[in-house]
DNA sequence: GTCAACAATCTTGTATGCAAGAATTTACGT
DNA sequence: ACGTAAATTCTTGCATACAAGATTGTTGAC
C-alpha cells in the first residue's frame, strides 16, 4: 500500500476531469481531495503537478489548482495543433503501416460502425478515442504516438460536449472511412489531409455549438 | 523569498540539464540537491516531477530520478516527431507571417550567419535556437508554439554532441536560408518540406555521431 | 574462492507542523 | 447605506518526521 498513492491519485483525477465529473473551471481544494481520498496532502499536491504538466490542470501560485478552462482562442489552437500531430500520424502510418495495426484500426473502426448503427453515442465515443489511437499506433512512433495521446486526453473533457450536435456521430464516422481507406491504400497524403480535416471541423463545430452556449449564457445569466 | 522555491529549482535544475552540466543518465539525489539548493526536499521533489513531465528527467519508483537518457530507438522518435512539428509550424507560418514575425526570422537568420562568417559554433547555438522558435511564434498558434520550445528544450541536451559534426554549421545555415525564402515566398508546402528535411538530417547525422561514440566505447571501456 | 543470504544503511514516499500570502468578514468612516 | 480598511480565517508552500522498500556490505557455507 506504500509508494502507490501519487499515481493511484492522479489517474483517479484524471478519470474525473476527463469524464467531466469535475468541470473546467472548478478548484481543486487540497485539504478536501486528501479527505476524499483518505490521504494526506502531500501526494495529492504531486498529483496536482502531474496533472498539471499534462495540461489538464492549471496551479495558480498561492491561488491553488483549478481544473484547466480553455478560452476560445486556446481551444481553437490546440484543435490546431491535435490536427498537425494526427495528420502526421496518418502519413506515416499509411507508409508504415503493419497486419496488425491494420488489424487493430480494422476493429475499432468496426466498432464505431456498431455504434453508429446503435444511435449508441455512448459507446461511439470510446469506439472513436481507440480508433485515433490506433492510428497513432500505427506510426511506430511510440514518441509521437505518446503525444498524440496525451492531446487527445487534454482535449477530451471539451470533446464531450461536441456530440451532442445533431448527426456528428454519423458524419464522423464517414470521415473515418474515407480515413481508412486512405491509409489501407497506403495513401500517406490523403490520409494525412483527410485527418487533419476530420479533426479541424470537430474544433469548428466545436467552437459553433461552445459560442451557442455563451450567448444562452449571457442571456439568461444566473449564478454558480 | 517565500512561494517561489519551486520555479527557482526547476528552471536551475532544468538549465544544469540543457547546458551538460548534469548527464544523460545521471542520478539526481534529493538529499544531495537539498543541501545544494539550501532548501528541504519537498520543494527539489516538486521541481523533480515537473522536470519529469516535461521529458528531460526520468523518474523510477522508489528508485529516484535520473537525467533521461534517451535509446537510440527514442531519440530517431523524438527527432522525428519534432521534424512534424516543425514542418507544421513552417506550413502555419508560410500562410500567416506578419511584418513583425518576418523581422523577428530575419534577426535570428542574420545572427546564425554572423556566427558562421566568424566560425563561432557557441554563438552559431543559440542562434539556430532563436531561429527556430521565431518559425513556431509565426505560427500565431502559442499552443504550437510553446509545444514545438517543449520538445526543442527536451532534445538540447542532445543536439549539443551534434554541432562537433564537421561543417555541420555550414550545412545547416544553407538549410535555413532555403527555408527563409520558401517562409518568406509565402510558399508553406516547400517551408514544411526543408524544414523537415533540416530537422531529420540533424537527427540522423547526430544518430552517426553517436554510432561513432558508442562503438569508440565499446572498444575502449572504462568505469563510470 | 565464489555465491547466497542476512543485516545495516540509505533513500524514497507519505504524514504532519508551521509560517506567510490570499480571501473573507467585520467594523468604521463618510 | 455604501465603500474602504483592518483583522480574522483559510489555504498554500516549505520544513521536518517517520516508515517501508531498495541498496550495499558482511558473513557464512559450499
Amino acid at each position: 500500500m506504500r509508494g502507490e498513492q501519487t499515481p493511484r491519485l492522479r489517474e483517479a483525477l484524471e478519470d474525473d476531469i476527463v469524464a467531466g465529473r469535475l468541470r473546467p473551471g472548478q478548484r481543486l481544494d487540497e485539504v478536501g481531495l486528501a479527505d476524499r481520498f483518505g490521504v494526506s496532502r502531500t501526494p495529492i499536491r504531486e498529483a496536482l503537478i502531474q496533472l498539471a504538466a499534462s495540461g489538464l490542470v492549471e496551479i495558480r501560485p498561492r491561488r491553488g489548482a483549478f481544473v484547466v478552462l480553455l478560452g476560445p482562442r486556446e481551444l481553437i489552437e490546440s484543435f490546431e495543433l491535435m490536427a498537425e500531430i494526427e495528420a502526421s500520424c496518418a502519413r506515416l502510418a499509411a507508409q508504415r503501416l503493419g497486419p496488425s495495426d491494420r488489424a487493430t484500426i480494422a476493429e475499432a473502426h468496426a466498432a464505431c460502425r456498431e455504434a453508429v448503427a446503435c444511435h449508441d453515442e455512448a459507446a461511439y465515443y470510446p469506439a472513436n478515442a481507440r480508433f485515433h489511437a490506433a492510428v497513432y499506433a500505427a506510426t511506430g512512433n511510440r514518441v509521437l504516438a505518446g503525444e498524440a495521446l496525451r492531446l487527445q486526453r487534454g482535449l477530451q473533457p471539451y470533446r464531450r460536449l461536441q456530440l451532442k450536435v445533431p448527426r456528428r456521430m454519423q458524419a464522423s464516422f464517414a470521415e473515418h472511412e474515407a480515413i481508412v481507406e486512405a491509409l489501407f491504400a497506403g495513401d500517406g497524403p490523403a490520409a494525412a489531409e483527410r485527418l487533419r480535416a476530420h479533426v479541424l471541423v470537430q474544433g469548428e463545430r466545436f467552437m459553433t455549438l461552445l459560442a451557442a452556449l455563451q450567448a444562452e449564457a449571457e442571456a439568461e445569466p444566473r449564478a454558480g
